[in-house]
DNA sequence: GAGTGCAGAGAACGACCGTTCTCTGGTGAC
DNA sequence: GTCACCAGAGAACGGTCGTTCTCTGCACTC
């Protein structure tokens, strides 16, 4: 338990919004922006009213927009993970928690303002000048590799299988966010059954 | 052939370069710097001194740079389009010009400047803002995955194995943009074999 | 109540964007 | 040679970007 008392000058839970809320907002309010429009879509000035945070507040919280950019990002890959990592735990047999990284893609597909990926995109529009940006991008994706690699070693897959079934994933998502339609999460986990079900093939 | 006569103020192939020319270099010249450093990476006083074109040139010969782009994401459409078919082309069993698709792709991921569907980039980058992007965009990979249907129509395979390709080939593409390894290319083949064996189960 | 400090609003700043305009130099016609 | 024209170079323009600064008003201290 965090005790009450405050220094002076500390703003208290009752007052105006302290520094954490508010760091919050702001890149809840810039990922949507983000996300919606692309990073060089969104001024400075657009974030600072959609999150009615001022400039001076934003400046103080952040050094420069590049890094709200790099926490916009890691934000995104925090809940990625815990979305996915959620998804699978509800099921108990190997194969059921594999195929369920595609049900979580279909649900996320149909959501109305899905564009994607946000690092796929993040990648094409900043990849080639932002070193930054590529290392996070390419470090999500790595991420996401490892996990479904761990999927397949419980089910006593090959090794192989992982980065097939992670193609799937990642084809699904542009293919859905490109068509602007869900179908494809589906399509990709139809393909995933059959490459797992080769993969088992004998054992 | 085009009789070398001239009306006056015409200039001939001798003199400088005519507008269809400058045209091309143009185009040359954007698409290599939008696909390198995004489109809104390049200003048009970059694209004037990488193509030797004045700026004056540059708007006499395209209306605006959202044309420009535009152009250059036709020309590429036409290019890919040549490529893959050129690819396939070269094989006579329907499964090994299928498969052809996934050569062509590993052949591409290896040259140096390789970052990825340009296509994809686009539409991360612009998709959200840009009605035009999103559009041709759309209409590329629509028209790849007609292309596949009919490749895997003359297998006689059932319709629903061709989005599965498609998919296994964007996520390919992705993947190995990010990861700057070619070998998505390899893997999408093996898992597009295990796709068509299964798909023709029983013919 | 007087004084102090800090927060927000938004103007200002330099840099760059896409686009247009001006100037200049050279080339062709006669 | 003289003149008309046109292309290129790059300055200029209005707008927007990321970032900083100024001003104002309020809240707190003593």
């Amino acid at each position: 338990m965090v005790p009450d008392q405050i220094a002076p000058g500390i703003k208290t839970s009752s007052g105006p919004a302290d520094d954490e809320t508010s760091r919050l907002s702001a890149l809840e309010a810039a990922d949507r922006l983000f996300y919606a429009k692309g990073i060089q879509g969104v001024g400075m000035d657009e974030l600072r009213t959609a999150s009615g945070i001022s400039l001076k507040r934003l400046y103080r919280l952040f050094p420069s927009k590049d890094a709200i950019v790099e926490q916009v990002l890691l934000a995104r890959h925090r809940k990625w993970t815990e979305g996915i990592s959620s998804a699978v735990a509800r099921e108990t047999q190997p194969r059921e928690r594999l195929l369920a990284v595609y049900d979580f893609l279909a649900a996320w597909f149909i959501q109305e303002d899905f564009r994607g990926c946000a690092f796929i995109n993040s990648f094409g529009e900043l990849g080639g000048t932002s070193a930054r940006v590529a290392e996070i991008v390419r470090s999500h994706k790595e991420d996401f590799q490892k996990y479904l690699s761990t999927l397949t070693a419980e089910m006593g897959a090959p090794p192989a299988l992982a980065p097939q079934l992670a193609i799937l994933a990642e084809g699904a998502q542009t293919t859905a966010a490109i068509s602007g339609n869900a179908e494809p999460a589906r399509q990709a986990r139809a393909a995933a059954e059959v490459l797992i079900g080769a993969a088992l093939v004998g054992q």
